[in-house]
DNA sequence: AATCGTCAGTGACGGATCGTCAAAAAACCT
DNA sequence: AGGTTTTTTGACGATCCGTCACTGACGATT
């Protein structure tokens, strides 16, 4: 009645070998340049068996992006154990945000991608869900400090807004500011490197005044917390990421 | 020694043809579905003289996402003729900004794909040249407008943040907003319709308010100047983005 | 008027890619 | 060992991109 059950474990780590091998061309080639055929010619699978792991050329990349959002939740678990105040911490996730597209930027980018319909619309179910609750993770934590820093009297809800809408706006202030800026290297008259840091963080400091979340940024150097952060809590990616003088200990100057 | 020399007018008209064949196309398949074999089917030339034209499937993309940045900076130009603050007027801009995303999704979405490589790298010089003057032409009003409210101070340069951080903040802080929701339909639980314009204005007044442009939002009534906006400034384009209270004059109920 | 030279236009074709499916191989059971 | 079910395989049809050898239209020249 039932010759072989396909050992569950095993088919789980072949469908990451093959989501690390996608992820590796795209590294190289693009999203664009990612062909299943050249999945297939680096991989001791067939395209059938590939197809049976993922529906279609899209549904890998879904699988990609989830990979991405699944380290990206690591991240931000890291982040909220800055030691300081609340926005203190926020600006952490962001920052983690930013290291991450700044190390991952074609994963970064599949997040917009895997919201367009001609993407969604060829996803597996089973992997679109699996994508929402990806979201839920990277979400949830933002809002537990939104609560907070609430009871904390650190920052008082805006009139008709949501926590939600809080870590939203947030959210979308930073996904623009990068998604923005990681494609124009050299391209508008001269920005790069600190500069593109400074951009994030001048928008995340203007919205969070905005919303009156304390303390203000005239209040405390955040320039300062933003050195702690990326010192004390992601020293690696941080040089990794080109800004050397944070990682761990490098012959001084 | 010059047997037939194409008219240069006629070669324009034929571009914007191709460009809009292209993008009716594209309202209907998606991005994805745009294939240039379905463009030689509507349109009464060969494959090849479409090749005259357009280097690449991408160069196409490019032309279309160009004619949709022409369309917005006509758009921002009467935005900006709005009777009000220089704070009224940078919202009556952001208006027009979601205007367009609603109105034309697949070409809000363009702008973001065309500075992807895998899209700039089959971009014929020409057009590209194209591109960047088209992103002055949508920069420069709001530079100027930036200037006005600075003369009049009713804003004042936050430290050490140049006018052109002022715009790009803006912008990446509406683009990200709009980005996230507009691919988010039905999906996220329950945002729809007039939520959607709230988080956009949200997002903008809170950033204002953090950079002190004058008049703060708890001394001024933003909703009112955005219905004013609409009905003024744009009452057809608010109709046919689904705010048909706004049409110039439906029968009352 | 006949001929020639130049250039825009044409569409069949090579190469590449996606996803399928009939057949082979492997694993399991008795 | 033989039979049954699952898994894998890779050749194949369909689609799409971009090219290029050829066609034909038009003006210039004789």
């Amino acid at each position: 009645m039932s010759p072989r059950i396909l050992d569950n474990n095993q088919l789980l780590a072949r469908e990451q070998e093959l989501i690390d091998t996608a992820l590796q061309i795209m590294e190289t080639d693009g999203t664009a340049g990612l062909t299943m055929d050249k999945v297939v010619a680096r991989v001791p699978y067939s395209k059938g068996t590939i197809y049976n792991h993922f529906t279609s050329r899209e549904d890998l990349l879904t699988g990609v992006c989830n990979a991405g959002m699944s380290v990206l939740a690591e991240l931000f678990s890291r982040a909220l154990t800055f030691n300081g105040t609340t926005r203190e911490r926020l600006l952490a996730v962001q920052y983690a945000y930013l290291l991450h597209a700044l190390l991952q930027p074609t994963q970064f980018m599949l997040v917009i991608s895997a919201k367009t319909a001609s993407l969604s619309e060829r996803t597996s179910e089973r992997r679109q869900a699996e994508h929402y609750q990806l979201e839920g993770r990277l979400m949830g934590p933002m809002l537990k400090l939104v609560d907070e820093a609430i009871t904390n009297r650190e920052l008082v809800l805006p009139k008709q807004m949501t926590k939600q809408q809080i870590v939203f706006t947030n959210w979308a202030g930073s996904f623009g500011a990068i998604a923005l800026l990681i494609n124009s290297e050299g391209k508008c008259s001269g920005r790069q490197g600190l500069a593109f840091q400074s951009e994030i963080f001048n928008h995340a400091n203007l919205l969070l005044d905005g919303m009156q979340w304390h303390p203000l940024s005239h209040e405390m150097d955040y320039y300062k917390s933003v050195e702690r952060i990326a010192q004390e809590i992601f020293p690696e990616e941080s040089a990794q990421a080109g800004n050397p003088q944070y990682s761990q200990r490098m012959k001084a100057n």
